[in-house]
DNA sequence: ACGAATTATTTGAAACCTAAAATATCTAGG
DNA sequence: CCTAGATATTTTAGGTTTCAAATAATTCGT
């Protein structure tokens, strides 16, 4: 019974680790000798955290926005006509509740509008203001250069490679 | 300028998606068309956040416990002598002051022991208490059960595929 | 139409997270 | 010794997250 750790971790601050060289000190240590699934999910986790917390830490840093932000923006940025909050909680996969504030922010900011759905007085339709979809372009063009410069050194081979393996390992996952 | 979203999403509820067959409904949609580099990243942060939130939620149901403490004590798990939370910081890739109120639950509950170091009156080291052990023991198994059940569909050869391939992209992604 | 389920969203409680500032302690240089 | 800088941790402020319960509006069966 060796070998375990299990998810939700972010990058984290990191400023001033000189001997990682020295200590790999990242949850991946903790499955040697663990069962190979184990240790893969574990490997899955830590590349993602590394990778969503430079970028992360870069938008914050040029942008000033939240990562939840910009995906919330990304998502309306695609829906011109906008959508309800409910459709954007499932495709942010995020929980309802969560919006509220989010979305409360945004408008705050003049990012997003929110109007009440003429067809369903329950539901509120969101979508990107002027302001927001001038400001979104700029973020992403960032957030391409980020992930583009991140992946730099994987052939366009093993791209594909671990597209068609996350595929199944995804479809094996929702599967459960 | 099509084709972004980067990051930060956790498995939402869900309890109640029962047409999810028919609309995908997931960050990955986004992006459609775009550079390869970003699809696959988008790939990779659904599939992790998929399986952390399929994982998140069954150790909730059966223990009542949280992906971060159940984290912390995989770390403390393999270091009998205790850890200083600076290290543990590391280690579970959380900022410093995120641990504080984590350790604090996590000793209420009679899990973990927090300690003054006598080398070093700054530092506090924290470890499992025998019931701590026992308790984790129980967690990790369930999580292993878990993890292997989410990973059935993946042969042994695309395991070892997935390994290599995120080794070389979290290198290349740790670089810069 | 009426009332019962259903659906859309908000609210509230508790936990988690970062980043930056504050506190306390240690270590070295002079 | 004593002060400057480094180190270990906590605190504070601002968000994010889940889950469960509450509110409000729609739809459907009868």
């Amino acid at each position: 019974m060796d070998c375990q750790a299990s998810g939700n971790m972010v990058q984290g601050d990191m400023s001033e680790a000189a001997d990682l060289a020295e200590a790999p000190a990242d949850l991946e240590a903790v499955a040697r000798g663990g069962k190979a699934e184990l240790r893969l999910w574990l490997r899955l986790l830590s590349t993602t955290n590394i990778i969503s917390g430079q970028i992360r830490r870069r938008l914050r840093e040029k942008f000033d926005i939240t990562l939840p932000a910009f995906d919330l923006m990304a998502q309306l940025e695609r829906e011109p006509e906008g959508l309800r909050l409910g459709e954007l909680s499932k495709r942010m996969m995020v929980t309802n509740g969560n919006l509220t504030g989010l979305v409360e922010r945004l408008v705050q900011e003049g990012l997003v509008l929110r109007e009440t759905d003429a067809q369903d007085r329950r539901a509120f339709i969101v979508r990107l203001s002027r302001a927001g979809r001038a400001k979104f372009a700029a973020y992403a063009k960032e957030n391409e250069r980020l992930v583009l410069a991140l992946f730099e050194d994987l052939s366009p081979d093993t791209i594909q490679t671990l597209m068609d393996s996350l595929a199944m390992l995804k479809a094996s996952a929702s599967r459960r």
